[in-house]
Formats: C-alpha cells, sequence, structure tokens
DNA sequence: CTTAATAGTAAAGTCCATTTACTGTGGTAT
DNA sequence: ATACCACAGTAAATGGACTTTACTATTAAG
C-alpha cells in the first residue's frame, strides 16, 4: 500500500535558457531515460532477472566474446564487481564464462541464446527510442544531435 | 545476433558511422564521464567525503530550499534513500534539515556555507568541460548540441 | 628455477536502496 | 468535533552492489 509506482509528476518547468542548463544535466536526464526505460521494457519482455546494474555488461557492444577485465574497464567498475555480475547473468542463464583456449588463465564470456535474445531485445527498444526521437525532433535535427554525439565519442572528451 | 560484426573485438575501431551507434551509447558515454569527473575533481579539492551517489542531491538544481520528497522524485530513488543521503549530508556537513513553517509536517533542505561551497565546485568543474567541449566542437556545433539536447529536455523523450 | 606480472576469483566489509512499518500533520465529510 | 484518509517524513531490517584485501593459477623474464 505504500509506495504506489511512482507515476512521474509534472515537474514544473518554467521556460529555460540554454545558457542555465549545464551540458552534464542536460546528458544525464534523457541517458537515465533510457536506461531506466531499457530495464522495464526488457522485464516486461520475459527478461525479467535483469536489472539496472545488469547492463554495465550489455552495453554497447556486449560481452560476447571479451575477456571479463575488458568488460570491467568498459563500464568502470572493479573486475571484482564485474565478475559479481557475470556470477549473476550466468545464474540466470544469460552468458557462460568458457576458458581461453589460447591463454590458460583467460576466460571468455559468450552469451546463451537467452543473452543473444535480451541483447538483440535491447537494440530493438534503442531502436524504437531513435524513432521516438526522430518525430520528435525531425529527421535532420536529429541525424545532426547523433553526429555531433559522435564527435564527442571520438573525442577525448568521452574518457 | 549482435548488432554490429566488425566492432566486437576492438573498440580501436577508427571509423564508425552514425547509423552503428545509437542514442543509447552516445549519451551514456560522455554523460559518464563526466560524472565521474565531478567525484574525483570534487575529492581532490577538498570535498573528499562526497561518492557518486551524492550527486543524486547535489543534480541541478540542487537541494538548496527544497523538499525532500522533490529531490527523491527528481533524482528518481524512493524517499526513504533519499534520506539517508540527506543524513549522510548532514552528518558531513553539507547541508541542513529544517522545518517548513508554513507546513508542519514538511522539511526544508538548507546548504550549509561548505554545501554552497561544494555546489559551486560543481558549477565550475561544469564550467570547465564546456570550456573543453567547446574547443573541441567549436563552438557554433557545441551551441547547437545544447539546444537539441535542451529540446529533448523540454519534450516528454526526456521523463 | 626463481621471480615478477597478469587474469581471474573469493571473502569480508561498506555503502546504498528497497521494503515494510510507523509518527505526525492537514484536509474533509459525516 | 470526531473520524477518517491522504500526505510528508522517518526508521529499521533486508538485500543488493561495489570496493578492499588477499589468494590461486598461468605466463613471461632473468
Amino acid at each position: 500500500m505504500p509506495f504506489t509506482k511512482d507515476v512521474k509528476k509534472k515537474m514544473s518547468n518554467p521556460k529555460v535558457k540554454t545558457s542555465d542548463m549545464l551540458i552534464g544535466a542536460l546528458l544525464r536526464v534523457p541517458a537515465q531515460a533510457i536506461h531506466r526505460r531499457l530495464v522495464s521494457e526488457l522485464n516486461a519482455s520475459g527478461f525479467h532477472e535483469l536489472r539496472l546494474p545488469h547492463m554495465a555488461v550489455l552495453q554497447f557492444p556486449g560481452p560476447d566474446g571479451v575477456r571479463p577485465g575488458v568488460l570491467a574497464e568498459r563500464a568502470g567498475i572493479s573486475k571484482q564487481a564485474m565478475n559479481q555480475l557475470l556470477g549473476s547473468l550466468e545464474g540466470c542463464g544469460y552468458v557462460v564464462r568458457s576458458d581461453d583456449p589460447d591463454e590458460g588463465r583467460a576466460r571468455i564470456i559468450r552469451f546463451t541464446e537467452r543473452g543473444h535474445a535480451a541483447y538483440a531485445k535491447i537494440h530493438d527498444i534503442l531502436l524504437e527510442i531513435e524513432d521516438e526521437w526522430r518525430s520528435e525532433l525531425g529527421l535532420q535535427p536529429f541525424a545532426q544531435l547523433k553526429e555531433l554525439l559522435l564527435r564527442v565519442w571520438e573525442s577525448p572528451l568521452a574518457r
């Protein structure tokens, strides 16, 4: 009875100027919204074990064929934390940890069928979100936004 | 089926097309980078108690004069979680929780001097980051990027 | 063969957030 | 007015997630 499904109420939004909003908030809020939506839509699609932290593993470009240490570095968490997440995902049947045939001390993450399905679903949801953004912003401005963000991605700013 | 075959091993792929990267990753990576930098620069500037979760409180437009419940809603966490963070910040001397003179059941968060200093520092760091982005992208493209993100902010996409 | 470096793992501890439950205030309808 | 209910905030227990510290196993260098 307490805490009904938190429905986002209207945040009273008095006209804001570009100069008021700093790039931190401008990036953070929509990124967070996408993140949350990913999890809730995945849960609704039968992948009910997946939680927000698991997204650190499923992040682009995905864990398939990658070593745990690399995944940890990508996500910006310790190897131990990543290993725990991988254990959790392995327990739910999304990935398997197999030995690297070339290096005895290394392991390699592989998707299971279920893992592949979840990753494909994430891709679908993201395409869906892109469609919404495209119709809200317009085709050309949206392309421009992605282009600008890609320039950021390729620069040292994103490190 | 992973959605790209060519970049699954190495991130060092030099030429990436806009269509390959989805908006989720394009937003997430720089937002994360900013977040981490905020914490580490704050720590280095004498605010050594501040951790990543505390940013949920210090997020724009800040907690000064706001009620706990509103802060919780902004950050997308429960009132209890927010209350715990506020308790932590109060313990470190960043904020105080005072009673609302108008409504007996409400409380109001106020910055201490130290809190104001930390918030100002965050603002400085963000301005610093904006400068870097501006010189990397160019003045006009950067303004365009912020303008586009502001349109997203004002739309239902960011909810 | 010894030593050092690397990849991964395990256990303990800490920090954070959710669940559940409670107090106190404000409004409203009988 | 009393009763009732919704709302703002708080508190304790629980569970989850990440870090620190420490360990094993493999590889490479001397």
